[in-house]
DNA sequence: GATGAATGAGAATTCATTCAT
DNA sequence: TATGAATGAATTCTCATTCAT
């Protein structure tokens, strides 16, 4: 039975991963401390014992959450295509759209006390990365994929990713469609399939 | 005559920052104190705080200092290119030799105490990447390159230069030619025209 | 029940207050540090800051707590003159013989690292004075007292009992009384007034 | 020959006490470093220590000069006094103009970072009250005085004096010789010679 | 399980003072 | 004598963590 007591475990624990994010994006990971995690929540500090060992633990919940929302469904959609574009396409399009409604995650990797960012690297992410690199190695495998350097593979979708990511957000309104265009269109037939665009040029005068 | 005095400062600036430089890679940046640095050096505590006014100013010092050696070269290669071809992979080339040159200054990135990685924003890298805008758009503007989203473009070799950068870096022996022929390859031609591999299909089984 | 957790909070703080008061006499203000005062205690150094920010605070809860227990005692004196003479004398005595009860917080002011003295400012003993003030513009008021000017009407209550007790307090025994009947005299009738005194004569020879 | 040797150490010796004076009236003793003190010179930090051993031993130099211009004045004053009435009036008209003239050296007093005011003590200003001391004793050695407590006369000269001075400061115009007024009737006829004043009864409405 | 005060290690930083130039 | 960088002891204060209630 979930009871009573299980309930107030599960908000207490939803509470900190909270004021947990809340902090993060506000002060940044390297200047946030347990205490700050704390204060911006109605528990008392050795409560915060009873769910989180130290604030990397809160951190990489919080990262393992993101991933574990993401994950299942770029799988999905990897499994599902059919062709290399498809591929391509969906896992950009699916990254891009999980980023944009997430936000606040992908902020702390922004907003920072120290000139730093920081990018995260939890098991779940690990994981993220890992599944990647099976369904491409098994893409090509299938032949789907021709047989090249699964690791840089990885690496670039990954690269793109994230860096895209953070001008995307940078941007208003938020265009996810577009930033998966020009990352899978890149992926696809490099520069000169990108789309083209003027304002763009008109940056460069 | 200046003489001693002089050179005794610009030899206690430059241990702190290989003591840095040390720790740094060592411990990570964030569980980096300015006393390990400190401790790392034969000088007195309160001489650090001569230097630089805290772990941060360091870290960004040390960062300027690598961004500093790279940037002009990276510049005159794009400088000199003819030919797309010749700028991005010029780029590549020279950014990822560098990185193998440096690999102390890169690998603060990777190790860690936290399950974070950092990636830097100083001054002089964000410079870097201005140059590397300008020269982007200037490509553009001379109707070398195809008129695309500046931006993107940037996050694209941004992307692209560190992620694969870190792969490279983990391999024995380090192989910067490889990792700037596939990193350009992609760029100019996508996937299709990435370099086939035997090894990655084999490590994917 | 609040109990035991309550006791010991206020133990504590009491602790550090007796140790301060202890510490400011020995060592003067100007030389006693946080450390000092903790030591003198056989709590953690932490504690200190769950009671106090900074030996500042100590010392003016030191000094505001002994103002606290003077100014009503004060005030009821000057409440209950019915004459000059009573309001004057009562003061007086009352001052100086809760500076003989007191003495440690009133050393220190003398005993002092630096060749300096101090004179406490703190919130409670301002209210003091304001009291006092009050006080005096009421009987002003009154037609008690003349109309004359009441800052330095406060002035010379002050300076004449804060300078006294100090004089008072090296000598033994101490006499409030003697000091009382001192600064009433001069108070009310001037130096003709003054009560006579063979030894001073001698001192002097 | 004072030389131009000579001249310099003067000249230097002068620029540190007119830099403390400043620095002390701006952030109060307590609170002025010796580097303080040596930044607001052109001086190097080691000639601070061919001059004086610490920050204790200028702001005794800073008081001793102080009471090295007032002391010889107050003392011909008293000299010259033929009557009682000379005597006082004589004593607190010189003090108080010299407190009027040399705002900055007492305004240490109050300013000051802490709540907390200091009073000097230095052997400079002790060799003064010692003075009064003196005189006061010869005074009723002469018959000028009545025999009363010589300690007590001192400290209400001071007393008053001090306490006096810090409202006479805090009002514009400075009004020394209404100070002066103040004292001296109390001194001599107690509160009912006090000068009448309309203002302060307005104030006590 | 929740609470929140106590703990004390240890980080950052300052500052008086020295001493080679 | 002046300089000013080096020194390192000393201080303040924070913070993760524990543990009695």
């Amino acid at each position: 039975m979930s009871g009573k007591r299980e309930q107030t475990k599960k908000n207490n624990r939803t509470a900190i991963l909270e004021a947990a994010r809340d902090v993060f994006s506000r002060l940044g990971y390297g200047a946030t401390t347990v205490r700050d995690i704390i204060r911006a929540t109605d528990l008392a500090s050795g409560t915060f014992y009873n769910y989180f060992k130290s604030k990397e633990e809160v951190f990489e919940a919080i990262q393992d959450e993101t991933a574990l929302r993401v994950r299942p469904r770029l799988r999905e959609e990897r499994k599902r295509a059919r062709t290399i574009d498809e591929f391509v396409s969906g896992t950009f399009v699916t990254f891009f759209e999980s980023v944009a409604e997430d936000r606040r995650a992908f902020a702390v990797i922004r907003r920072n006390a120290d000139a730093i960012r920081i990018r995260m690297d939890t098991p779940e992410i690990i994981a993220g990365f890992d599944e990647l690199r099976a369904d491409l190695a098994q893409a090509i495998g299938d032949g789907l994929f021709p047989p090249v350097d699964v690791d840089f593979l990885v690496a670039s979708f990954v690269g793109l990713g994230f860096e895209i990511a953070e001008y995307m957000l940078k941007r208003d309104p938020i265009d996810p469609q577009g930033a998966a265009a020009f990352a899978t269109a890149l992926f696809l037939g490099g520069y000169k399939a990108l789309p083209h665009c003027v304002a763009a040029t008109q940056d460069a005068a």
